[in-house]
DNA sequence: AGCACGCCGACT
DNA sequence: GTCGGCGTGCTC
């Protein structure tokens, strides 16, 4: 009997071993007994075996063996993720895997041979009478695949079965039809360059960031790259944030490609439809695969190019299980598989910029629209402090909607309600409540009456004026943009308002609704928040005004200011997209701010290059690595109680790594629980890795020991404090 | 994570 | 007398 190591979707550590009369390869599904279950189980030859007595090892119950075993690329991905975000090494592969697969169960998949009458098959002509069988003889002379039998004559699988029968039918493999590609639009001379220096690297690795401007035609450079690497016989993987998987990105990719095969990777597929996708893919029968964050994970035997669209987008971070960030596997895959990847965004994320600064990324830029009449807006700011609101609207704001309206232009309002917590500032001098204990800033507990940091859990009392300067008007940041709908509707009563919400955007039909409307010129003003960031074309905006986004500026979170400009970029990009000028109004408290002075230039780079110092300063990430240990129950103080224990288990930190905590989460009440957090600091990761790593037996150890109801996490490279 | 075993309260 | 609460311990 061998011993052999198998991976389990359970939460723990170590991969099992069980008993088979033959080896087994590395990648084998396999049906295992685990406790009183049955679970699938993945053989993986790399992990010795545990030196058990057999009495205490289970047979493997089955080989499933209807694919072949999973690809050795595939195992060594889901290795890499599992150290790098210290999760149990059996979990992560299952996550990895269509749900099909994680099932102890056989799958069944579509045919994807080809079939072609032999000699012997042509020799037996059917009669001239039976007009379908002649039919389906005569389309088989040439190889067909089962799905254009079909579509040959319902009867085919008949006909076909009885042909197999009889012997006169020899199996083909599959068949690539030969690649056609629509004609292109013609590049400028940016994105021939950017083209070239992607297209330079093909068959090695190399990073490339394309950095595009909104409107700037990034998606023409994919296209072309893409072109090349089918040419080349190759397949293409493409990861986009889940809002931008639009069917019109579909059928422009399908277009350019006719004869492809473009497989589409989703949590919106069946179970079915996601497992074939996986499946061609795999087997190379799938030359495009666009997806989302999980796509990252789907095997390609001739990987030529990895690309990460919108590669700031927060969405490729998992927040639960393996959390695992895609643009950043993406990258590691590319480099396994020495091919390039190419990450685009308008406004890359700072971890990307600080890499570009680091030489291990290199910027490709597009600077131009790609059409040659669209110019950027103007973005300008109303200065709030002078000015006399109604209910948070002040009159240029109002009055430039009025104008677009009379103009019969479409405008959009765009309502930064995004949960900044709220950070103490004052009205005169602009002091805000830093922490004088770490870098960040404390939030505002108004039934405890305190300031609390949510990084190093410090406390003090709410100041009654401002510490600088005296002044008594000191208000939380971000407040009051409650009552901006109503006051819109009623200060411009004729104006046909449409507002986008969750609900217009999670279902597609109430989506198409939303779409058919604007595109039919029934709206006036289109009312919205976070979403309206995003890429959807509305067509002809000429004004885009921004309300509420001060919360932004300075947060508890220091990622906020980071994501407030890329969504102001964003937003802005949609003015203006056609022969339109368009207008961006900003109204804000703050208007001397760094960043709205940056946006109002748009200017990314200064603002990107004075965030990267902050970071630096405050030894925040990119400057530094973070892991977040995370811990959740009903009553705070058993969240806080578990950390404090971890806390003790770890001692004294060998410097330069640090702990911070514990502190309550920033969103330290979730569905009736509370939530706590301990964070881990050092200058460079791989010091603070290999310490935490070596934590993990003790950390397991505890875990088990704490109460039941408990639950905790590790999250590395947070993206979310 | 599941799912057992195990030892104490209110019910046909 | 048992049905069932969830504490704790293990799973090759």
């Amino acid at each position: 009997m061998q011993h052999i190591s198998v991976w389990l979707d359970v939460p723990l550590r170590g991969a099992f071993t069980y008993l088979h009369p033959q080896p087994l390869p590395s990648g084998q599904r396999v049906r295992v007994a685990f406790g009183n279950r049955e679970l699938c189980g993945v053989v993986d030859n790399d992990v010795p075996p545990q030196a058990l007595d057999e009495a205490r090892c289970k047979p493997i119950l089955a080989v499933l063996d209807e694919l072949p075993p999973l690809p050795e690329a595939l195992l060594q991905q889901v290795r890499f993720a599992a150290r790098y975000y210290l999760h149990p090494q059996g979990q992560a592969l299952f996550t990895a895997l269509p749900t099909a697969l994680r099932e102890p169960r056989a799958v069944t998949l579509a045919d994807r041979q080809s079939y072609r009458l032999n000699a012997a098959g042509l020799a037996a002509e059917p009669s001239a009478r039976s007009t379908v069988q002649r039919q389906l003889w005569l389309a088989l002379q040439q190889p067909q695949s089962r799905d254009a039998l079909r579509r040959v004559h319902p009867q085919a699988m008949a006909f076909l079965k009885q042909r197999l029968a009889a012997g006169h039918i020899d199996i083909l493999p599959w068949q690539a039809p030969p690649l056609q590609v629509a004609a292109a639009l013609t590049l400028n001379d940016e994105q021939q360059a950017a083209l070239d220096a992607v297209a330079a690297k093909l068959g090695r690795f190399g990073a490339f960031l394309l950095h595009g401007i909104t409107g700037s035609g990034k998606t023409e450079v994919y296209l072309q790259l893409i072109a090349r690497v089918l040419a080349a016989g190759q397949q293409a993987l493409v990861i986009i944030p889940e809002i931008n998987l639009t069917p019109q990105l579909i059928e422009r990719f399908a277009q350019r490609f006719p004869a492809s095969h473009i497989v589409c990777l989703h949590s919106g597929l069946s179970d079915g439809e996601r497992l074939q996708g996986w499946v061609d893919a795999w087997q190379g029968v799938a030359d495009i695969v666009i997806g989302t964050r999980l796509a990252v994970f789907t095997p390609q035997p001739r990987a030529g190019l990895v690309i990460v669209d919108e590669e700031h987008d927060g969405s490729f971070k998992q927040q639960d299980g393996l959390r695992y960030h895609a643009r950043d596997l993406a990258v590691w895959r590319a480099s396994q598989a020495q091919v390039p990847v190419l990450l685009g965004s308008a406004t890359p994320s700072l971890e990307t910029v600080a890499n570009v600064e680091a030489g291990r990324y290199h910027r490709l830029v597009l600077s131009a629209r790609a059409h040659g009449s669209a110019r950027l807006p103007r973005i300008g700011l109303v200065d709030t402090r002078r000015l006399k609101l109604v209910d948070g609207l002040s009159e240029p704001v109002i009055a430039a909607l009025q104008q677009r309206l009379a103009r019969r232009e479409m405008s959009l309002v765009f309502i930064n309600r995004r949960g900044y917590s709220p950070v103490l500032a004052c009205t005169a001098c602009g002091w805000t409540s830093a922490c004088q204990h770490c870098s960040a800033r404390m939030v505002l507990h108004l039934s405890a009456r305190q300031l609390r940091c949510h990084h190093c859990g410090a406390q003090q009392r709410v100041p009654l004026q401002c510490p600088a300067c005296g002044n008594p008007d000191v208000q939380p940041l971000g407040e009051g943009t409650q009552r901006l709908e109503e006051a819109l509707r009623r200060l411009l009563p004729e104006a046909r308002i449409l507002r986008i919400d969750r609900d217009s955007t999670s279902h597609k039909a109430a989506w198409d609704a939303v779409y058919q409307r604007v595109h039919a010129g029934e709206v006036d003003i289109l009312l919205g928040t976070q979403m309206l960031a995003k890429g959807h074309d509305f067509g002809a905006l000429s004004l885009v005004v921004v309300l509420g986004s001060d919360g932004g500026l300075y947060s508890a979170d220091y990622r906020a200011s980071e994501r407030l400009f890329a969504q102001l970029l964003q937003v802005s990009g949609r003015a203006g997209r056609a022969e339109l000028a368009g207008d961006v109004i900003v109204q804000t408290n703050w208007p001397e701010h760094p960043l709205y002075l940056a946006l109002t230039q748009h200017d990314f780079d200064g603002f990107a290059a004075s965030q990267l110092q902050e970071r630096r300063e405050a030894g925040f990430p990119p400057a530094a690595s973070q892991v977040i240990l995370r811990a959740d129950a009903p009553q705070y103080h058993e969240a806080e109680a578990f950390l404090q224990q971890v806390l003790a288990l770890c001692g004294e930190l060998p410097p330069p790594l640090f702990v911070f905590g514990p502190a309550p989460a920033l969103m330290a009440r979730l569905a009736g629980r509370e939530r706590a957090q301990l964070t881990f600091e050092a200058p460079q990761r791989p010091a603070l890795h290999a310490w935490l790593r070596a934590l993990l037996p003790q950390l397991d150890a505890l875990a088990r020991k704490a109460p039941r109801h408990l639950r905790w996490s590790l999250d590395v490279d947070p993206q979310e404090i």
